[in-house]
DNA sequence: TCGGGCATGTAAATAGTTACATGATTCA
DNA sequence: TGAATCATGTAACTATTTACATGCCCGA
């Protein structure tokens, strides 16, 4: 299980409340891992009580307190000895080969619209990733040399934008192969 | 939820037992779709209950009886009314994209043995696809011309190949990255 | 005053993993 | 005889999702 893990590393990379992880869930981090709030609070909660992050209650003004967790020294331990621990094959969850599948097996056309919203979110996940890739890693103000972590930031970020790439030129696929199906041209 | 509708489209591709549709889940539909076979004959027994499929059973020689399941009425509507639901943006675990992260507050160089792994593991799948491409697809033995059922199949198989591909070249950018990184050098 | 953002949670249901269990047949 | 394949399951645990719940502050 990596939520732990993932929510350890992005502590070490900024600590924060609860609240702040699960936006980070929502963006960056959450790019490769989805977490929702419920989830983040119990495991914090968790890991607390075992002593891998430690809790500071922080008051704000105009805002309600916060609690901002950090990595303790057994969290660090927990996650080394996760990394060096090696990973079965991911287990991959992808509805919409499913449905190109099951299309079989009803009308292809009515998926057109589905690969075209997806699609459309591909799109917009890429420009966005590409917006940050400038901010953060190829533009002006980002820093130079960059330091390893931001060296390891930037490919998983590489690594986000070749993902939506290959997906918008296979959904480009999938369109042709589902217009060639259709019946009625 | 797709199990129910992933165990349902492999069963109108061909109807098999539930130990038929586990090893599917090894290959093929589990492609892109994983299940155990605990998880399968509990939703086999779900949706038999519910009527979604039949069952018959099947006596066989030198082998143990098995229960044949094949789709029914109500299960082709269940599929039918996902399929022309909307499906939201599918959520991703990419457990070494969190490893690499976190490689920056370990040892970056003991990735590189982790990455080389898994960079085995697609090349093998990737080799695995183009041989069964060219098995029911492109080869001569396949079927000219080909049906929708074919055609969809084929297009699923080139997202895996896509995604492979993608894979291999950004595992060798992490390698070429993790290297860039060492100290010894 | 109403909606949205900040902040934290509980409860219930569903899904998924891991471990255990059984029993037949075939092949080395 | 022992391992591998075929075949089906139960039980316990862990993880994930969905729904419900509270309360403060700010700006329109």
């Amino acid at each position: 299980m990596a939520l732990d893990h993932a929510i350890l590393v992005s502590l070490l990379e900024q600590p924060g409340s609860g609240y702040e992880l699960a936006r980070r869930f929502e963006r960056s981090i959450g790019y490769f891992w989805t977490a929702t709030h419920q989830q983040i609070y119990r495991v914090l909660k968790r890991m607390e009580a075992d002593g891998w992050i430690d809790v500071r209650e922080v008051a704000q003004q105009g805002r309600p307190d916060k609690k901002e967790y950090s990595v303790a020294a057994l969290g660090r331990d927990a996650l080394s000895r996760w990394l060096h621990e090696p990973i079965q094959p991911e287990s991959v969850r992808h509805d919409l080969a499913v449905k190109i599948r099951g299309a079989a097996f009803d009308d292809p056309a009515a998926l057109i619209r589905e690969v075209e919203r997806h699609q459309r979110a591909h799109a917009d996940r890429l420009a966005h990733y590409l917006a940050g890739e400038v901010r953060d890693f190829t533009g002006p103000g980002a820093p130079a040399p960059p330091d390893a972590g931001q060296e390891l930031q930037h490919v998983v970020l590489r690594g986000g934008i070749a993902y939506e790439r290959m997906m918008l030129a296979w959904l480009d696929d999938v369109l042709a192969t589902l217009h060639r199906l259709r019946p009625e041209r």
